[in-house]
DNA sequence: GTTCTTGCAAAATATTTGCAAGACG
DNA sequence: CGTCTTGCAAATATTTTGCAAGAAC
């Protein structure tokens, strides 16, 4: 994917492509789970802390990416399924190892159809599974 | 129920009954809904905050209470269904209003029947919904 | 020149640990 | 005594905000 379409999305969600902008869902689009932020920090080096925070923000808001919470003690971020939708139903389930803290994509483990009763204006998902993963368990 | 039950249940479950921890239990036991280490904080003043996280801690290792991630930036704990088993299928969703940060349980919400891999050791399960809830959203 | 974006620094929030005093047996 | 438990204080870890300089238009 060049630069023209990372811009695309941007503006196809209502967002202006600045450079920060380009290189942050750049970079995730190349990770396969949810990273947080400083894992980013680290990655986009030397991007300041606050900016990548507020890109992600804006992101979120503007449903490019999903806001994990795995119960590691900190934020991770992934993009929505399809890199252009956002939904509940597009989310599926994750698997955080409590030994090695690498959270796991269970992308075969959709959300559940789960009726949430019709007052309840749901935004978001968090099917999170914990305990060992196979790598940690050999 | 009484001190005396309390204390059985922590004894039940290889836990030394001290002062702390049976006024720990009981408030959790009032609860209707997952509280965080703050409010649990205010509601035992002049308990130490240090003392109770060791509490609920230990618990947690224990399998009294279940911690819940549901995205508020704190983690809550809840007792364990039945105060006396804990196991993934005894839990419930849960859905964190964004505007009033309450969390409300979804006891009618059971854990979907999922097939992990058996070659993850399954340890908890955090099934969490987020949104506005039907009395915000009036 | 007005608004939006960014980086730096620091505030705010929460969790977790070190350590010494006290309780328990 | 020796071990476990507790409270105080402080360290950590992370998220979030204030503000001024710079970029974009």
């Amino acid at each position: 994917m060049n630069n023209s379409d990372i811009e695309n999305i941007l503006t196809n969600h209502g967002i202006k492509p600045t450079t920060n902008r380009v290189l942050v869902l750049k970079d995730l689009q190349k990770r396969t789970s949810p990273v947080n932020l400083a894992d980013l920090e680290m990655s986009l080096d030397p991007m300041d802390k606050a900016s990548i925070f507020r890109v992600l923000e804006l992101f979120s808001k503007n449903d490019i990416v999903h806001v994990i919470e795995d119960g590691s003690r900190s934020i991770k971020y992934e993009l929505c399924n399809g890199k252009e939708h956002h939904s509940v139903s597009d989310q599926h389930a994750h698997f955080y190892c409590e030994k090695c803290g690498s959270v796991i994509c269970l992308d075969y483990v959709k959300m559940p159809d789960i009726n949430i009763p019709e007052q309840y204006k749901v935004k978001s998902v968090n099917f999170m599974f914990k305990g060992i993963c196979p790598n940690c368990y050999k």
